[in-house]
RNA sequence: GGACCCGUGGCUCAGUUGGUAGAGCGUCUCGUUUACACCGAGAAGGUCAAAGGUUCGAGUCCUUUCGGGUCCACCA
């Protein structure tokens, strides 16, 4: 052995070896009892940072449950990430001089897709430098077409039931990116703004002044506000003002919801471009006239038109100044609301979008907490997660993008084109309109919110894949036929499992393992066979029939056609059909950042408990943010980022690893500390002398006669089967207070108290095991001793091996002649 | 406006149901060079932000104040 340990000769090594065997695969253990982690996607697309590295976390509870015999999941996938990849994507094109407007949505899309394909895998390679124990075999990304199937299902389902609905409603618009944003997708912040006080002349005699900070919205008022409360205009009230700009005649309105002491107690109302001026215009029953539009440039606004915003305020003050209609401006704090990409300043549209109705769902989601179901650590965060669904408004899922999932949503050109009557399937193009006939048929252009995908990501990623066929061709499978064709990409690989569902009557009849996938193209089409199935599976040559009318809209000879070979078998072997979300489902622990608690999380119990019926999980763990050095939150516009694979270079994954969980209480935020990093790879040098110590002994004492080093288990019979045999008082004490370490330390892991685990691994291995044990036995050991010091210090190493699993694996096979730690098991007691 | 987190030795942080203050790094003294100088033995250093309360006893529970940070919220 060296005398220094050194990690990168170790780490790839060992990564791949375990990948090879299949260590990470829940089958592993398969008689165990099913434990579950699912990883919460990164962006397909991005690098691995610092919250990708706290995961560390759901690799310690994982290798620590494979350790004790649970048959262990950890689910790795990656998110599409509709609107961050969207921008990344268009910031390249700016460089290139294009933008998205010179692309067609369909060109666009692929463009996107072939940029986002060619950096996937790098994500997935950076997690694995760093131990993780995922496995990858099972893998899943949003868009995978058996997850979007889902999601599709998914809205279907919420739409047939009334939870889905389409609404004429105030969004945040971002005039810059082209796109709504949900209320969490906001930032607010704070600016030094402009109160404006405006005059506008009653038409019996008098006026009254209003206070705005958006003078420019003016064209679009129709009725000045005052409290009815307010004795200063109690007289004004169901008169008549002239509006200043356009010498429109507008009401003046009672209404509680006016402030008497802000400004002058009377305020301008503005339905299409201010959130509260849209419920207020509903409760009086006034128009909504838009005079913005979203190119972000004022429209029917007379002189204003085609004036940007900020353009449109200059102007308009102008002429209120001529009119002698501007008393005064003040200083004023406001809090803008502005896009979390672009930074600029959010306008209200009004906007047809889709819209989740939340409130039977919220009411479940808070439900399942409070009575239990679902526990969060630490147990405070409860509160955030109450007062966010509490005051949840209806969900709008509908982005103007085209990263994503297109919404599966048709109207019919013909005769629906002005009932905003929607057409929804489960993803495939209705054949024609069900009221009028006609074939004209137009998609929803916008594809759902990346959180409505995500939301659905526990069952999801479970859920086995399926192949439908259609009730005639059942009896064919079942008698071994092996070849079929799809006209859809079911985006299967050689390998999945798959389940055969009757189309028809949903149900499953059988499980195949697919064998081979090639693409092909539609040779023949064959209009007259009614019993087109037979067609559409006769091999060697591709001929397609259909009972369509008209299946030339939707096939041509031209038509991409794809071959699924499998081997199939029938249902009543489908115990033997590995089923995840059966053994999976709920997963145990979602583990993640707190800062996606509401907008992930809370949506994943909402959508779970609604498609499922269960939970998603047993337990919500939330881990802090990693600030930088000073304390700082890390982000590219301060330039302070710090990419954790430098580290993991420098110090080994292990260190890394153990630096992150060491001295941190679970759910703080901690700075990056490299004097703790250094400290931990000093421990992995630590380590690795203890080991290079019994190494060496074992030369001198036991001729290397250790076959029988069996430390699977510190269970009392092992304990005192060493106990009998061990004479040295010292000796005794080691084996108890080991004993004692390893009670404590699985405590602690099934706490989640992942910092006291590692404080007591740290300075039991270093000052107690090794400065006084080791330093005792040294002079005097013997073949007993030599037994008891090799036996405990394995034992450490197991205790360690979730934390640190590359060294703790190969000083372990260093001792075991080859085994594998992290899957022997897990030091016992009691 | 509401909620949450943090304020413990020079620095970064632990402190698990209240029971005489801990670690790493740094500093100082001494030692060892056949497990490890990425080492060992030892030392100095804290009125636990402040005040009040509960208690036999509070860093830990309660109240208030001050300072730092985060999240949420439609006051024009």
């Amino acid at each position: 052995m060296d005398k220094v340990y050194n990690h990168k000769d170790v780490e790839e090594r060992i990564y791949s070896e375990w990948e090879k065997k299949g260590y990470f695969k829940p089958e592993i253990n398969p008689k165990g009892k099913p434990y579950c982690v699912i990883l919460p996607p990164p962006n397909a697309n991005g690098a691995l940072h610092f919250g990708h590295a706290m995961f560390t976390i759901e690799d310690i509870l994982i290798r620590y449950h494979r350790m004790r015999g649970f048959s262990a999941l950890w689910l790795p996938g990656t998110d599409h990430a509709g609107i961050e990849t969207q921008f990344v994507f268009e910031k390249k094109l700016k460089a290139e001089g294009k933008s998205r407007l010179d692309f067609d949505r369909d060109t666009l899309y692929k463009m996107i897709r072939e940029y986002v394909d060619e950096h996937r895998g790098g994500i997935e390679s950076q997690l694995k430098r760093l131990g993780f124990s995922l496995d990858w075999s099972r893998e899943k990304y949003t868009l995978d077409p058996g997850i979007v199937r889902l999601v599709y299902k998914t809205f279907k389902k919420m739409h047939d039931e009334g939870l889905v609905y389409r609404g004429y409603r105030l969004v945040n618009y971002c005039t810059f990116d082209g796109t709504s944003f949900s209320d969490l997708e906001v930032v607010n912040t704070e600016a030094e703004g402009l109160l404006y006080y405006i005059k506008f002349p009653i038409k019996t005699g008098g006026y009254i002044t209003i206070a705005t900070t958006r003078p420019e919205t003016m064209v679009g008022d129709v009725a000045v506000m005052v409290n009815p409360k307010d004795k200063r205009y109690k007289e004004f009230v169901g008169k008549t003002a002239i509006l200043p700009m356009v010498d429109r005649e507008i009401p003046v309105i009672g209404d509680e919801y006016v402030d008497m002491k802000f400004g002058t107690g009377a305020v301008k109302v503005t339905p299409s471009h201010d959130f509260n001026d849209f419920e207020i215009a509903k409760r009086h029953n006034l128009n909504f006239p838009p005079i913005i539009g979203m190119d972000g440039k004022m429209q029917n606004a007379g002189v204003l038109d085609g004036l940007y915003v900020k353009q449109a305020r200059l102007k308009t003050l102008e002429i209120l100044r001529e009119k002698n209609l501007l008393e005064k401006e003040e200083k004023h704090k406001m809090v803008l609301r502005t896009c979390y990409k672009c930074k600029n300043v959010l306008e209200p549209l009004p906007l047809e979008q889709w819209f989740v109705k939340v409130d039977g769902l919220r009411k479940k989601a808070i439900d399942v907490i409070k009575k239990g179901k679902i526990k969060a650590y630490p147990k405070n965060f409860e509160n955030q997660y109450f007062q966010w669904l509490e005051n949840l408004e209806d969900w709008n899922i509908s982005r103007q993008i085209v990263w994503g999932i297109r919404i599966p949503a048709w109207k019919c050109s013909h005769c629906h084109r002005d009932k905003n009557e929607w057409i929804v399937t489960d993803g495939s193009k209705p054949e024609k309109c069900p009221n009028c006939g006609s074939k004209k048929l137009e998609q929803d252009t916008d594809t759902f919110d990346t959180w409505f995908s995500s939301a659905q990501w526990p069952f999801a990623t479970l859920t086995p894949l399926t192949m439908g066929f259609h009730e005639d061709v059942v009896p064919q499978v079942l008698k071994g036929k092996t070849k079929t064709y799809r006209l859809r990409d079911y985006g299967f690989k050689a390998g999945d499992k798959v389940l055969f569902e009757n189309t028809q009557s949903q149900k499953l009849f059988g499980y195949g393992v697919i064998k081979q996938v090639e693409e092909t193209t539609v040779e023949k089409i064959d209009y007259k066979d009614k019993t087109h199935f037979k067609t559409y599976e006769s091999l060697g040559e591709l001929i397609v029939a259909f009972k369509l009318r008209n299946p030339d809209k939707i096939v041509t000879p031209q038509s991409k056609a794809y071959l699924y070979t499998y081997e199939s078998h029938p249902l009543k072997e489908l115990e033997n059909f590995p089923n995840d979300y059966k053994k999976f489902y709920p997963t145990d622990v979602m583990e993640t950042g707190y800062d996606i608690l509401k907008a992930w999380v809370s949506r994943m119990v909402m959508v779970g408990l609604y498609i499922t019926g269960d939970v998603p999980f047993k337990h919500i763990l939330l881990h802090g943010l990693v600030n930088d050095p000073y304390g700082k939150k890390m982000s590219k516009s301060k330039g302070n980022v710090i990419n954790p694979l430098e580290l993991v270079d420098k110090y080994g994954a292990d260190s890394v690893r153990f630096a992150l969980v060491y001295g941190n209480a679970t759910g703080n935020d901690q700075s990056l500390s490299f004097p703790k990093l250094e400290a931990a790879r000093k421990f992995t040098n630590k380590l690795w002398n203890m080991a290079r110590f019994i190494d060496m002994k074992r030369k001198d004492v036991i001729l290397n006669e250790v076959k029988d080093l069996d430390s699977s288990s510190v269970s009392r019979r092992t304990q005192n089967d060493i106990l009998r045999v061990v004479q040295n008082k010292k000796d005794k004490e080691m084996i108890e207070e080991t004993q004692k370490l390893a009670e404590e330390v699985t405590q602690d892991l099934e706490k989640y108290n992942f910092n006291f685990a590692a404080e007591k691994l740290y300075e039991f291995a270093w000052h107690t095991f090794a400065d006084k044990y080791i330093e005792d036995v040294k002079n005097r050991i013997d073949e007993n001793s030599f037994l008891v010091l090799s036996f405990l210090f394995l034992v450490q190493l197991k205790l360690l091996h979730p934390f640190m699993p590359f060294v703790t694996e190969e000083i372990y096979q260093r001792f075991n002649f080859g085994k594998s730690i992290m899957i022997d098991t897990w030091p016992a007691f009691a």
